[in-house]
DNA sequence: GTTAGCACTCTATTAGTTCGAGTGCTAAGA
DNA sequence: TCTTAGCACTCGAACTAATAGAGTGCTAAC
């Protein structure tokens, strides 16, 4: 059990730390607002803290900085949270002010704004494309031989894939699997077209659409690749501003595990709720072992639709970034739900 | 003018450093193949070779390295091209084994391998997409007062936006609208769209559409924001492994200017003919002084498409990445016009 | 024109010093 | 019992020598 002394010397510590990115020392901590001990007493204290495991040394006589425990239980215990300034406030806002209407640019842009305002890289996830529902499905003939399938979902999202198609195909029995296609299949949502389209199509387009069988194949494949991924990074060289990070074989790591889409999912926990901090280790990934993630999720009505994340360093700005995302999270959430409420 | 045996030591230090990444010595020349004379000889030449500024020394009494005249001089006329290894070939033709049949997949995949056996990073310039032609046009309601506008070209590449509509609009003048637009505007370049869209459609469009003022100009002005940057990179991270660079900050500075879209005109000489090489201050842009740029173009048909650059450090492996640049572009020009040839 | 020989230069590495910030401990004071 | 002044001690950072080694330029002989 902590004291209420020590408690605020772990507070200013870890704050002067993330300040400083320099071992706070014990004369140091007595020139700080509320402490009125002298050094020697705050040695006790430092000794104890550290015994405790909340602080440690770089060297026998170095000063003090926060463990991983130490980090968690600062962000637990003694984040007093920061009313965002109007400044932040007015820049993020900016985002909105253009009529943007199209989900994937508003997020776009605010993680460039994020990213520019905490110095950090930041990650963001837009909606789950699968949940979106198909509005319109259509085919246009390129060349003999190949077309474009395209699928408009009701969020404004397109997605379009080139397939071939039989050269000597029948123009019009391109337009008759058309019209059975968005009869059949608009409403349905992108996660459950695969499905659907061999269900409720397939016999449909035998009876009526010759040669159905090959294009019906290649269509089917095309849309079966996954592509347009929803990830949208800002900052990611703001790594490169970190005096944390000075091994370039570590920041290669780093990027690395960032760039690649596959461990997205590791960084972002999807479908947690609120605001969620990992610290060090508690990174599921060894790359991001000094690093910190704070990831909070928004949504459109009831719904959650996506997550935002910093990545810092260990010794990031907690208090700031954490009032930041809460501030980012609700007004995002409520100006997608602004746009979409109409549908 | 520069003898037969300065030419020589002028390619193998040159090759040597561009091996070793170490300056160059005397008695190591010595031990190289076809070098025959004693290292004191070869110590008057590399002092004469340094006075007429091939060569540079680190300090005094350093061996040398390639000065920028000397790396200029030796892709110009030392560089002895190089049969590209089956291997690569290999590894380069599986883009086009996967039947994949968009030209921006075809590119995109290019990149990445390209990146991967250089080891540096590469850049690619797709098509330029003001050059496509409108295939079709198609304008898609997704709730009152959203609509897409939906463009695809005879590639096959879909351009869409999201814009506003009267709320109360009657579906019918939207089709007629399209129907408009598809009757006057295919064929039309993407380039010359907007000037075409007021000339063409606007009269037509005052008879026939009621409310054609405000749905017309919201349409015109989702179309004039320019979007899909048709730029690839491959390998953004490989400038991390190169040992000539190890300032931080200059490496900050070199990935800004990549990542940041407006500067690739400079970084990438558009129009361009054949293969050409920048050495280290000859490139545009100042971050960029401690780089190699080798460009070459592609082109389907007799029309040229687009470019390819590789950007590594001055110490860069010209030979190999010159002979693996006339590859690719013969290669990605034969089969994007077999791929188009039909058109 | 070529080369052996040699003095010289400069870097990189290692070891030794000093300085200062910071610690832990002890003992005296509240 | 808690606090604090005092002091010896530790360790890193910054600086200074000292040394080894790679490489050079120059001279004189071949």
């Amino acid at each position: 059990m902590l004291t209420e002394r020590q408690l605020l010397i772990l507070k200013v510590t870890v704050d002067d730390y993330i300040q400083s990115a320099q071992p706070v020392g014990s004369n140091q901590l007595t020139k700080k607002p509320g402490i009125t001990s002298s050094s020697a007493t705050i040695r006790n204290e430092l000794a104890e803290l550290e015994g405790q495991g909340y602080l440690e040394k770089t060297h026998t006589s170095s000063g003090r900085i926060p463990s991983q425990k130490g980090y968690r239980y600062y962000v637990d215990h003694l984040l007093t949270p920061n009313p965002v300034p109007q400044q932040d406030i007015v820049q993020l806002r900016s985002v909105f002010e253009e009529k943007v209407n199209e989900t994937e640019e508003i997020i776009k842009r605010s993680a460039g704004i994020l990213s520019e305002l905490t110095n950090y890289t930041s990650i963001l996830l837009g909606p789950d494309i699968r949940k979106h529902i198909v509005k319109k499905l259509s085919i246009v003939p390129l060349s003999p031989g190949v077309a474009v399938a395209i699928i408009v979902t009701d969020s404004g999202h397109v997605e379009n894939r080139v397939f071939s198609i039989p050269t000597d195909m029948d123009p019009s029995d391109i337009e008759k699997m058309v019209n059975i296609l968005n009869e059949r299949l608009i409403g349905v949502s992108l996660h459950d077209l695969h499905n659907r389209l061999e269900q409720e199509t397939l016999a449909l387009l035998r009876q009526h659409v010759e040669r159905y069988g090959e294009l019906f194949r290649t269509f089917q494949q095309a849309l079966l690749l996954p592509r347009s991924d929803n990830v949208y990074y800002g900052g990611k060289l703001n790594i490169l501003r970190q005096p944390d990070f000075h091994d370039i074989q570590k920041i290669r790591e780093l990027m690395d595990v960032m760039e690649e889409g596959k461990h997205i999912p590791e960084i972002l926990p999807i479908g947690a709720q609120g605001l969620q901090i990992r610290i060090g280790s508690e990174n599921a990934l060894a790359a991001m072992e000094d690093c910190s993630v704070i990831t909070v999720s928004y949504d459109i009505g009831d719904e959650q639709m996506g997550s935002i994340a910093i990545v810092g360093p260990k010794r990031m700005d907690y208090r700031r970034i954490v009032s930041l995302l809460d501030y980012v999270s609700s007004d995002l959430s409520k100006e997608l739900t602004r746009l979409f409420q109409g549908k």
